[in-house]
DNA sequence: GTTAATGCAAATTCTTTGCACTGCT
DNA sequence: AGCAGTGCAAAGAATTTGCATTAAC
């Protein structure tokens, strides 16, 4: 369903703020924060405003289009979500930001967990961290 | 190496405020953030200063003694480290949290996705959500 | 005796809320 | 037209910093 028509259906509305936002999301490489969003969005021609962000990412959230990634540094971005449940690898030196497929083997790890500790396990979040290919080469050269 | 000891090769001292906060969270079962920490340890006979929880909250990370959680409220509770790498499961109605080893199939995992991406995995962070053996009970009661 | 660590208060950063105005549907 | 959404400014929460004092080594 396209997301202009999700929002429809739950009563929201399809604004000039979310539409910004949710491309330059989609657009960037990176998982941005909510501040840097607001820095490329006030430049567009309909404004932004710091707080619209902050909202448009909850919403946006609850629906699964964007995905929050824990940096290292303790601060969120965020990034478009890939379809289906997938997971981030961040890099550590520039920030930029992958989405893999969540894998078989996770879910027998969820069941097992779920067995041993008697958990219902509902949600879970796998989030890796390291250098990606372009620092990894630029460290080896510095 | 005790951690005392491990402290001091460093050049850090072992003092009354850490030796508290250590042993706060190592009695504690669920994850705490520094102001549930500094709250239980201000009772103490030495009294205890929020920002010293901070700092040595910094500093036990670093030594891997303690695990910092992402709690679904978007707050951060730490917990004392098990041995070896280890994940946290949290409980998302009451808090309370387990850890569970690290699984071999994981490693598969991140193999594959540094196979894939190109990628230097260095850290990874699993965390599950879901409810407690006491709360599933507690809500299919209620 | 040195120097790291502490704890208070102040500063900073991050995020949410109140409210009048705007603009989708 | 009606009501969700916006953006400003102000409030609130979380975390960090400066600095004089304390205490571990």
């Amino acid at each position: 369903m396209p997301w202009r028509v999700a929002l429809g259906e739950t009563g929201h509305r399809v604004t000039g703020p979310r539409k910004t936002i949710l491309k330059i999301l989609q657009q960037s490489s990176s998982p941005l924060s909510p501040e840097e969003i607001w820095q490329k969005g006030r430049k567009a021609k309909s404004g932004l405003g710091l707080t619209t962000v902050y909202r448009a990412l909850v919403l946006f959230e609850q629906k699964g289009w964007v995905r929050r990634a824990h940096c290292p540094d303790g601060c969120h971005r965020y990034l478009a979500a890939g379809p289906g449940h997938c997971h981030t690898i961040v890099c550590r030196s520039c920030g930029q930001a992958e989405e893999f497929p969540a894998q078989e083997d996770l879910s027998q790890t969820v069941q097992e967990v779920s067995f041993r500790t008697g958990f219902l396990v509902e949600d879970h979040l796998l989030q890796l961290t390291g250098l990606c290919p372009r620092c990894r080469s630029t460290e080896r050269a510095g």
